[in-house]
DNA sequence: CTAAAGTTTCAATAGTTTCTGAAAGTTTAT
DNA sequence: ATAAACTTTCAGAAACTATTGAAACTTTAG
């Protein structure tokens, strides 16, 4: 059914996918999705793995809730045939996004929150401290991954190529900025 | 015995632990270590959290696995008391690290693998074109976290307020190496 | 309008993970 | 060597999550 390279990439996407956030079907659904040329109908996904149809079902609920799936249909069939939403950058993209709105926003906000108030004790100023540092973490980390879709794939890998070589880069931007100012 | 305010922070580090690959009592507990001014007792958690001492002892073992806190001792004294392992910078440092061991590794090595054989078919063809362009992304992905720990915060600060601005510094760089090879 | 082709829902079940607490283990002081 | 103070382990119970499959729903063609 599935050539064995094909398999074992479909089933290792299944224990990743249940590493970051979907379960083990969903990530194999994504998978198999991904590296097929043809857009595949829910029964076909469901012989492919092995798994019941309604799973695939609520498996592409999900899937499109996280906006990594897409519907096409095809003239005279009233199938609905399901493809990967975008290439794998920006697959990518919106998987940081969509945990990005569930997860950091919701602690930054508490966070926020809990900052405004006056600490009542030494503990609660320490307390804060803490929570300021992580705050101003994920505060930083959120705009920058906020501009990545802008960047694009390629600008990227320059810039991951670069590495540290990033700290040379900016110390250079900070003198240039200097100089004309003089 | 804790104040609401630092309440609310640690149950929200459980939802988030949860999400982050430990359990929720772990990261109820990583949080109470990070906010807490003196380091803690194994008694001391079990009691804030109303969690059981063996299930405390568990949780440190896997903390301690992830490299996110330490044994202190004080003399005269043969409890072994906790605290987190470095800044909060540090310890995001580590979370990566040990996820990339865990996860981006084994899958980078699995893609080589099956890039590595021949396709036997158009549809393999397609399969193995799309598991390089993940390979690809994994791969400048990690090269960039693996510099970070030597980029520091600060620079990091600048470098995420920075933003898409990084496009036009790197735009920049190039230009400039170009001028200077003429 | 009806049948056929398809999709979704959801209660019940299967499977997995987490937590407890009692027993076993370790270390230190005397 | 013993007891006291502390920690770890692990089998079983509890809690949670994922999966199935049958019934209900929707859409299209004739």
């Amino acid at each position: 059914m599935m050539s064995p390279k094909i398999e074992s990439f479909v089933m290792h996407c299944g224990e990743m996918g249940s590493r970051w956030g979907f379960n083990r079907t969903i990530g194999q659904m994504c998978g198999l999705l991904v590296i097929s040329k043809q857009p595949l109908t829910a029964n076909e996904i469901s012989d492919m793995l092995n798994i019941s149809r309604g799973n695939v079902s609520m498996g592409i609920k999900e899937l499109q809730s996280w906006r990594l799936i897409q519907v096409q249909h095809k003239p005279g069939d009233r199938k609905e045939y399901y493809t990967p939403a975008g290439s794998i950058w920006e697959m990518a993209i919106r998987v940081f996004e969509e945990r990005r709105k569930r997860e950091v926003d919701p602690t930054l906000s508490l966070l926020r929150d809990n900052m405004l108030e006056e600490p009542a004790d030494e503990s609660e100023a320490y307390a804060q401290d803490k929570m300021r540092e992580i705050h101003d973490l994920l505060d930083s980390l959120t705009h920058f991954a906020s501009e990545l879709p802008q960047m694009g794939p390629e600008r990227l890998h320059s810039l991951m190529k670069l590495g540290a070589g990033v700290g040379k880069v900016l110390d250079m931007k900070d003198k240039f900025l200097k100089q004309s100012n003089k």
